[in-house]
DNA sequence: TTGATCTACATCCTAAATCTATGTATAATC
DNA sequence: GATTATACATAGATTTAGGATGTAGATCAA
C-alpha cells in the first residue's frame, strides 16, 4: 500500500487540501492519505520542502500556532493566488489523465 | 501544447503502444503524441534511455531493420513479460488516477 | 548543388522532485 | 520510563525526464 507520487502532482494535492480549510503540515499529509484511501503517501522529506516552495511562490501563507497541546504547529492558508493556481493545476491534471488514458487504452485486470 | 511527463508513467505508455504492434522508437513517440492529441510529448533524451531500460528488464525485445528507405530502424516488440507488466502498470495507473481525483475533488474550470 | 526538412538513433549533462535517513521536541499511553 | 503519535526540519541520494548536441540517409525546393 502506498504508491510513490509521480513528480509534479504534489503541490496540487496540498493546495486542494488547503482549499477546504487551513491546516498544518502533518494534518495535510494525513488528509491526503485518508482521502486517497492510503494510496497516496507523503513523507516529511517531500512535504516540508513542498510547503516551503508553495509559500515562496505566494500560493500559501503560514503562521505559527503556539497555543494548545503538543508541539508548535505551522498552519498554512491558501492565498488568492493559490486558489487560482489550484484551478489551473486541477484542469491540467484532467487533461493529463485523459491523455494517459487515451494512450493506455482499455487494458485492465481482465486483459486478454 | 505538450506537457512534461510526471516521472514513472513513460514506460507504461511505451508498452501500451507496443501492445498493438511492434514499432521503432521514432514511431512510438509519434503514436503517443497522436493518441494523446499532442498533450504528451516525448523527446529523444527520454525515449531512447527508456527503451534501453525496458529491454534490459526483458519487457521488450529489439531487432534492426535495415531494409527499406531511410536510416536503419530498431524495431521493438513486446515480450510476454512486457505484456504482464503493462497490465500491472495500467491497473496501477487507474488506482493512482482515482486517488488523485479523490484528493483534488471537483475543482475544475467552473470553480466557485 | 546547395540547403532545408523530415526521419531515425544515440549520448552526455543537467535539473527537478521525491524518498531515505536522521534529528529535535512535546504529549499521551502503556 | 519506554513506546507511540504528533510535529517540524534538513542533508543526501536516487530516479527520471528534458535540453543540447551529433551522426546520417532521404526527399524536395530553389
Amino acid at each position: 500500500m502506498g504508491r510513490e507520487l509521480p513528480r509534479g502532482d504534489l503541490p496540487a494535492l496540498i493546495l486542494a487540501v488547503l482549499d477546504d480549510a487551513p491546516a498544518h503540515g502533518y494534518a495535510i499529509a494525513r488528509t491526503i492519505e485518508r482521502r486517497s484511501d492510503g494510496v497516496l503517501q507523503l513523507r516529511e522529506g517531500s512535504l516540508y520542502p513542498a510547503l516551503r516552495a508553495l509559500e515562496q511562490q505566494g500560493l500559501v501563507s503560514s503562521a505559527w500556532e503556539t497555543a494548545g497541546a503538543g508541539p508548535a504547529r505551522k498552519v498554512y492558508t491558501l492565498t488568492d493566488a493559490g486558489r487560482g493556481s489550484l484551478v489551473e493545476r486541477a484542469n491540467d491534471w484532467d487533461a493529463y489523465a485523459a491523455a494517459v488514458a487515451a494512450v493506455l487504452g482499455k487494458r485492465r485486470v481482465s486483459y486478454g
